[in-house]
DNA sequence: ACCTGAACACCGTTCAAGT
DNA sequence: ACCTGAACACCGTTCAAGT
């Protein structure tokens, strides 16, 4: 059993992050437990706890790398777009390869709640980064559109990626052949888009 | 402790099921537990495994009255209507309405999974009378449409519908403000539809 | 002061022992 | 034959006892 000097609080969480994520790579978190993440690590669950302040916290760290990771890939695949039209569709058909690459960690993302208590600022800073960047979108392209129905479209857009990304990779199509995902979000964009830029 | 001539095993089901239809009106389905279940009908937990095979099994036949209820709502709401497009509208309301006044029990249904397990038939069939519902009314709207395409658009409605109503439920936009779903879903059925009926 | 072993109060499932 | 009490192998959290 390691004790406290073998690693620093900051080895400590770094360790603990990345046995989660490369646990999810693979298992869903259902499967997952503290007492299995502490084991990995070589440390007793209390230690963990200790560390984080609860399993739920932990768990929620994760998911902020998870957003952060995605984020991150965003912004690159977006660095010498001008064309807004074309980064929209881009960046849905990143969310879906995303939440398709990474299946476990996305379901944690969106299973993970907080249970009644607040969700910390540093969280839903993270959140509303990513959101900003889908109504700058839309502003752009539709520069004569109202704050409100800029902020009302964009939340429709990613409401539907998600939903869709949501039910492809969980399969919760419940359908006999294979759903491509990519296609139905092209028909989404295309559809909604055009009504958006035409009115 | 009640005995095995107290109730028959149809009793016990019912009681079972009513019993965490009840919990799931006031407690998310993660603070319930088979143990707590058996308690509150005064049985025992491996009666209960011995009846329904497992919990999981039992959470199943949970989620399958609940898609009975509301697919039981849909056909109430639809009778009399004759407008298609009137109808979609009426059906996505009352998506977001069911899962806005059920949403210990719509959560269940969608966190709910078979883990790797085959969903049973019965489930299944369960699912596709609901969109095929919706299949039928977007056919009878562009009778010109090809089997696929209404097939598709279907799916893009529902998962725009169901993304809609999971981040409004849940409150996974993360706003400051409220989100008013049901104006968001007339949003998108409006924007999407336009572009379906007139092409 | 800080960390953690052991205890606590749970959990779903199993299956031998009872009727 | 059918049902279930008791046991099993877990779970997250607490906190007194140790360093």
């Amino acid at each position: 059993m390691a004790r406290r000097n073998d690693h620093s609080r900051e080895e400590l969480v770094e360790m603990t992050l990345n046995c989660v994520e490369e646990y999810l790579n693979n298992q869903p978190y259902h499967a997952l437990s503290l007492r299995k993440v502490a084991a990995q690590i070589g440390y007793v669950p209390s230690t963990l706890v200790n560390v984080f302040g609860s399993y739920n916290i932990l768990l929620l760290h994760v998911v902020a790398r998870t957003l952060d990771d995605l984020r991150h890939q965003a912004q690159q695949k977006l660095t010498g777009t001008s064309n807004c039209r074309e980064a929209l569709f881009t960046l849905a058909h990143l969310y879906l390869e995303f939440a398709s690459k990474n299946p476990y960690r996305w379901q944690l993302v969106f299973e993970h709640s907080m249970k009644g208590d607040k969700l910390p600022d540093w969280q839903s800073d993270r959140i509303q980064s990513m959101t900003g960047m889908l109504e700058s979108l839309l502003k752009q392209l539709s520069p004569a559109k109202s704050e409100e129905e800029v902020v009302e479209a964009s939340r429709v857009l990613w409401a539907g990626v998600h939903g869709i990304t949501l039910l492809a990779v969980d399969d919760k199509f419940f359908t006999s052949v294979p759903v491509n995902g990519a296609e139905l979000i092209d028909n989404l964009l295309t559809g909604y888009l055009k009504s958006w830029t035409d009115a």
